[in-house]
DNA sequence: TTGAAAGCGGTACCAG
DNA sequence: CTGGTACCGCTTTCAA
């Protein structure tokens, strides 16, 4: 299965030597029918198979080493019971790893299987269209794609009971689990103008794993500085959808101002940014994320900066390691669903008549008051 | 699959609104066969299809949103492209998650698909019954899941052409890639050893993940103490296979000894051991890895321990954090081949005669000295 | 150049 | 209780 375009002139394996045995080889070693084999492996209620039946088919079946063809059996059942993600394409943390064991367990547990598909470097329609091609009976789409309503439609039609998206903006069609990167930003940017900070800088990662969040995360910063500028101008954040809806409770300030700092994911770029930290008259950061937070405040310490008193940073994702640097760093934490819930979410989904699509969330984000800040 | 709103008119059903289009309705919509549109949609070199009748094909196919389905595709082919890894059960670094993603575009590029199954819980023998029913074309078995020679026996008779592992022990049949779990242990013990320290903690996470190679890490440490003790005992480290042997180059030294340290991956669990730590008299510490070890300096410097003065800490996997802490630290670094040489090896691995299994690696490792040691 | 038909492996009807 | 058999969607001969 699965290659669909043509790049690569994959020679073809020659035919397998050690043949692969088949539910027709158990019956024959068996001395039953095909059917029979299937009654007995599946412990089909319909039917009652007569013990030593059984125990001969059983037996045929440990003897050949033999595992039923899930494409077969899915070709005729009409469906699959594969529940989709697309794999995660950075570092994962532990309170996303724990959540991913937390919803696979779930699901599992559920009878789903679950089934990370590497869909690094794919648009949204290609990502589609390798998926639908395994028929997934349901698609939990979290990470760096986003869905276009057509993509759902595609994906619906290829048999997905439910589609799940977790991203800043809900996709017509799906159950949308809302998390809004604006609203990061702007929780970021409201928590440092709160604590008396105007020059903002905001940390926008060269690497193109997190280019599409840093940029909402920008625009929800610089929204939430806008606001507070001037509080009668429109609030809207341009980018991605209903942000800053509940916007920075900030009182009237002047001469704030945001500024973009490019910086790659190494110690030798937060370096060189904090070498020329000086001239950019900034005495506040939002750092992306806890992990180039702690990349960049590191990096100004030893530039010999104070934190917070010279600059006051802030991270996002609230890491455990934000605690253990010093100062510890401040946050914005965003409150994801546990896996459980989201599996009991996903079940409940795919037994549901397919017209319905809830729309969740939005997830709750809020900063964390740390000493970095 | 059963509807309830309508009886099942199995003759000529008005068409169903959620279906799922097949390659007959793209023929029936174009007027033509499905070998035609078979031909058309793969590119087909034998046959040669005219411009018009390839037009329609193709449009009627958009139109229509049509997605072939893998499992039919793969069960008339025979093979699949499949390249099944098992997804990661914990936190995922930097640098793995390089690797992995370095693994998946080069694996691409070879035209293969690559999946990552959810083992997670899943004994060796469950998850390989479970991997060899999707028919991988190759495997590669990275992670807590060890294979027996039945498992890669399995496998490879389920279509498997490459089974690949990476792990402490060579697995009969399989292409092995050695790392040396045991070996880590040897050598962040021998570098304590050289500078001097003697009475070693060595950290075992709790946590179930990191459990199996936890223990190898612990008995290599243990290994090298002994060896460094009586430099002519027996240097076999019992557990995991062939580790030792190039052990710890350091002179005799008495009064040395090692002490297992159970300990969770949080702040609790660090500062309860640190708060005990005087009691135990140890001047000398193997965290595990990096982040136990970051947990482990932290607790113990707020505990006002001097690090290295009072007691030398060394973690593994050459975190980028590491370098990010005061002290810096020191680490055993382990050099795992890079995701384009693993993708190679699948590749020959695949296209090679299926007999040959060869064995790569050990891989290699070394301590890196920084400041905390 | 295109169409008809034979399966790939497994499941679920029917008749025996 | 068990065997025969008609599919599921797709590729690929072989004929027309």
């Amino acid at each position: 299965m699965s290659q669909s375009s043509k790049p690569p002139k994959p020679s073809t394996p020659a035919p397998t030597p050690p043949s692969v045995p088949t539910s027709a080889d158990v019956a024959r070693l068996a001395g039953v029918s095909r059917a029979t084999v299937s009654y007995v492996l599946n412990d089909a209620a319909a039917v009652r198979i007569s013990e030593p039946t059984r125990r001969k088919v059983r037996q045929a079946a440990e003897e050949l080493g033999y595992v039923p063809h899930a494409a077969a059996r899915s070709l005729r059942a009409g469906h699959t019971r594969i529940v989709l993600l697309p794999a995660p394409e950075g570092p994962v943390g532990p309170l996303h790893s724990a959540f991913l064991n937390q919803l696979q367990r779930a699901l599992r547990r559920l009878g789903y299987t679950v089934v990370q598909y590497g869909s690094l470097g794919l648009s949204g329609d290609e990502a589609t269209r390798a998926w639908a091609e395994l028929r997934p009976v349901a698609v939990v789409c979290l990470g760096r794609i986003t869905l276009s309503a057509r993509n759902v439609d595609t994906l619906k039609r290829a048999g997905a009971r439910a589609v799940i998206t977790m991203g800043p903006a809900p996709v017509p069609g799906a159950h949308a689990l809302v998390t809004d990167q604006a609203e990061i930003g702007v929780r970021a940017a409201a928590h440092l103008l709160e604590r008396g900070r105007r020059r903002i800088g905001v940390v926008v990662p060269v690497e193109e794993g997190p280019a599409p969040s840093a940029r909402s995360r920008l625009e929800g910063a610089r929204s939430a500085v806008r606001c507070a500028v001037s509080p009668a101008a429109p609030s809207a954040p341009s980018a991605d959808g209903p942000s800053g809806a509940a916007a920075a409770d900030v009182g009237t300030v002047s001469g704030a101002g945001v500024v973009p700092l490019p910086m790659a994911y190494t110690e030798e770029s937060a370096a060189e940014l904090a070498a020329r930290w000086r001239s950019l008259g900034l005495d506040g950061v939002f750092a992306y994320n806890d992990e180039y937070a702690m990349l960049l405040m590191r990096a100004l310490l030893d530039e010999g900066l104070r934190v917070p008193e010279d600059v006051a940073v802030i991270g996002a994702d609230d890491l455990l390691l934000g605690r253990l640097l010093r100062p510890r760093l401040s946050t914005v934490r965003i409150a994801m669903p546990t896996g459980d819930h989201l599996a009991e979410l996903v079940d409940r989904a795919v037994r549901e008549s397919p017209g319905t699509a809830d729309r969740y969330g939005p997830v709750a984000v809020t900063a964390v008051h740390r000493e970095s800040t």
